[in-house]
RNA sequence: CGCGGUGUGGAGCAGCUAGGUAGCUCGUCGGGCUCAUAACCCGAAGGUCGUUGGUUCAAAUCCAGCCGCCGCAACCA
């Protein structure tokens, strides 16, 4: 083993439902990465896992009839399959209700305590159940209802541990923008900006309102918070602070921790801040990727529009599916999946261009020689540019993963495979394989394209580790030719090597009939999704029914009739709609957080329900007398209409 | 005036930090070839580089204003 290693790390997923394209990004991309280091000599470390605690899976279990273990152990389970299936190769996959990571989180909790970073606090703010969150009273609505959900939420006046944001502030915005931690850089800006210097707060980490965490060891009403329990996860499946045999002196810090754009300002605040207070070293880089969107939209469950990647794969083998993944990744932005750009780039790239060119290669050789080279050479004029092409490649792909651009990798491999498919359009080996004095060209053509593609597919193995075995069973290499210092040379092939014709590596999709049926496997999703929708959620929604209320209760409030005379957007404001109403009483102006599902004209004229004696407040400078009643939808809101008929100003009850 | 990003041939992007012939992939059209998965190779068409103004001998590239889109924050009474 080199005593070089790399360390390098997914996320630990949130097991509430099943995986989905999206967790194959992040967790293929670092399979990849992996991959290609231990390549290239490193102990490579490469950790998974899922992040199991939580109120939410605790809910969800209940709803199942199930302990919360077992809910999360069905899920973890087609988490590990789906690995399997995209052929990821982890050292490791945590759990973080596994004995040693309960034992880390509880010493690290304890430690920090003892620092002094955490202390006990009492939280005076309210608490939203079903969001699981703790809103504090500048965040708060009028109603004293939860900001996210609208439903009530509860005095919570409970004690609860809070870790010391505060003294690691400087040092964290050097971190970010003064080193190459984050990657992208760009957005360091954006988290200084909004986080940093406004203030970091200090983080609540315990809760008393579940029971489905790691206890706190000297406190055992508390349960630890996500932050402290799913971060840990890092150092404690080295053997940090646990029994297990220690590899953290070996491998940490880690060099990449690879997270999705949404859960960046946990990894690039939180997680530093953690390590700093532990007096540990900091992790080299944060590989920060955008999502995938579908067809131009985000991925959602409610649309239905998630892509099970085992069809993907089903159809098109897991190395397509890898392919086209990490060849439209890019770190910072979003990558667009639809299917016409998969089926396109599997087609141009996979099908045409490099199966296509082992293909007629393999072909050639199985023509013209049955098979085997003869070992008589003679060279043409194409031959050093080929050469030197080939060549060079590892050094562009070597820069390219230095940076984590597995895209900027991946074209520079298939820059290459094009490069060889002119070379045979230069030599004509067809023409040469007519002409008997033209026998040594011929190999030597043949070799040289195998040595291409021996080198192309070595480079490519890290990124497509179940074709490439195949390619080197057509090729006639063996694992030996194939090893990072064989990546560089040309000439590793044996002089009279044999080729196997075998199947095609990458068919070639129908494109239109394709698409027609995976659109139709979506609109059967869709359907899916709407008719769970109806059964999964009512109960949930029955369970949290607000408590009780009396008749008089309900006399307290005034909704009545009213007609949008105008109606306008609030600038600085993507969310707010200021709208003038006749209200019967001489008029009014209520705001309401519909413009991403109104436009203004689609409701002047409009007769709307609203409460008509809901204390006035101000929404970015506006003041609003009133709500306007709408309906939440899966995927917006809808208005209440009433009738045209019904006078201005009639009350509802 | 909250913060940040972005706007380049039909589509997706690079170029912008260190100004000087606008480049790549896919698509389209024309040609070549036949070893190969109707694949491969060559060539062509197509862009006033969001908009306005400024600096300069010269701006996609620097500066200022404006417009559009996206994200973060705020916020959905």
């Amino acid at each position: 083993m080199s005593d070089k290693t790399f360390y390098i790390t997914t996320p630990i997923y949130y097991p509430s439902g099943n995986p989905h394209i999206g967790h194959c990004y992040t967790t293929v991309a670092c399979d990849s990465i992996a991959r290609y280091k231990r390549m290239q000599g490193y102990d490579v470390r490469f950790l998974t896992g899922t992040d199991e605690h939580g109120l939410k899976i605790e809910q969800k279990a209940k709803e199942k009839g199930v302990t919360p273990k077992e809910y999360v152990d069905e899920i973890v389970g087609t988490f590990k399959k789906l690995w399997k299936y995209m052929n990821v190769d982890y050292d490791q996959f945590i759990r973080t209700t596994d004995d040693y990571h309960v034992e880390s989180v509880q010493k690290i909790f304890k430690k920090l305590y003892d620092k002094g970073y955490i202390y006990k606090g009492e939280y005076s703010g309210k608490y939203c159940t079903p969001c699981e969150s703790f809103w504090t009273d500048s965040q708060l609505d009028e109603n004293g209802c939860c900001p996210e959900c609208h439903r009530e939420v509860t005095f919570a006046k409970e004690e609860s541990y809070f870790f010391k944001m505060s003294p690691f502030a400087d040092r964290i915005e050097k971190l970010l923008t003064e080193t190459d931690y984050l990657q992208p850089k760009t957005r360091a800006t954006e988290l200084v900006n909004n986080f940093i210097k406004p203030g970091l707060e200090d983080l609540c980490v315990s809760r008393t309102t579940f029971k489905w965490g790691i206890p706190v060891t000297f406190d055992d009403k508390h349960v630890v918070y996500v932050w402290i329990d799913a971060l840990s996860n890092y150092i404690s499946a080295l053997g940090y602070e646990n029994s297990r045999p220690d590899e953290f002196s070996k491998y940490w810090p880690a060099d990449v921790h690879m997270v999705a754009k949404d859960i960046m300002r946990f990894h690039a605040i939180i997680w530093p801040a953690m390590l700093m207070a532990l007096d540990l070293p900091l992790p080299k880089h944060l590989a920060v990727h955008g999502w995938i969107t579908f067809n131009g939209e985000k991925m959602s469950k409610s649309l239905g529009n998630v892509v099970d990647p085992f069809v993907l794969g089903e159809r098109y083998g897991c190395d397509a599916i890898r392919y086209h993944i990490l060849r439209e990744m890019a770190l910072g932005a979003d990558s667009s999946f639809s299917n016409e750009i998969m089926i396109n780039r599997i087609n141009s790239d996979l099908a045409n261009g490099l199966g296509n060119l082992v293909s007629r290669t393999v072909a050639m050789a199985d023509k013209y020689f049955g098979g085997t080279l003869p070992t008589e050479r003679e060279s043409t004029d194409f031959d050093e540019d080929l050469k030197s092409v080939v060549i060079n490649t590892i050094k562009e792909v070597d820069e390219a993963m230095n940076q984590n651009k597995i895209k900027q990798a991946l074209e520079s491999i298939f820059k290459t495979v094009d490069r060889a498919n002119k070379y045979i359009d230069e030599t004509e080996p067809w023409k040469l394989g007519k002409v008997p004095e033209y026998k040594a060209k011929l190999a030597n053509v043949l070799y040289n394209l195998l040595e291409s593609i021996r080198i192309i597919s070595g480079l490519l193995s890290p990124f497509m580790p179940s074709t490439m075995p195949e390619v080197w069973n057509q090729i006639g290499a063996v694992p030996e030719n194939v090893t990072y210092d064989k990546l560089s040379v040309f000439g590793v092939l044996p002089e009279n090597v044999s080729v196997h014709k075998g199947a095609i590596l990458f068919p070639r999709i129908d494109v239109e009939k394709e698409i027609e049926e995976l659109n139709n496997i979506i609109k059967q999703n869709m359907e899916k999704a709407k008719s769970n929708l109806s059964e999964s959620e009512k109960p949930v929604e029955k369970i949290e029914l607000a408590p009780e209320i009396t008749i008089d209760d309900f006399a307290k409030i005034e909704i009545r009739v009213g007609k949008v005379l105008s109606c306008e957007k609030v600038k600085k404001s993507k969310k707010l709609l200021c709208l003038q109403l006749d209200d019967g009483m001489g008029g009014r102006q209520v705001v309401s957080g519909i413009a991403q599902y109104y436009k203004p004209e689609d409701l002047i004229g409009k007769k709307v329900q609203f409460i008509a004696n809901l204390k006035p407040v101000k929404l970015c400078g506006m003041e609003s007398n009133g709500m306007i009643c709408a309906v939440d939808v899966p995927d917006g809101c809808k208005v209440i209409f009433v009738d045209d008929d019904v006078p201005v100003g009639s009350k509802i009850r």
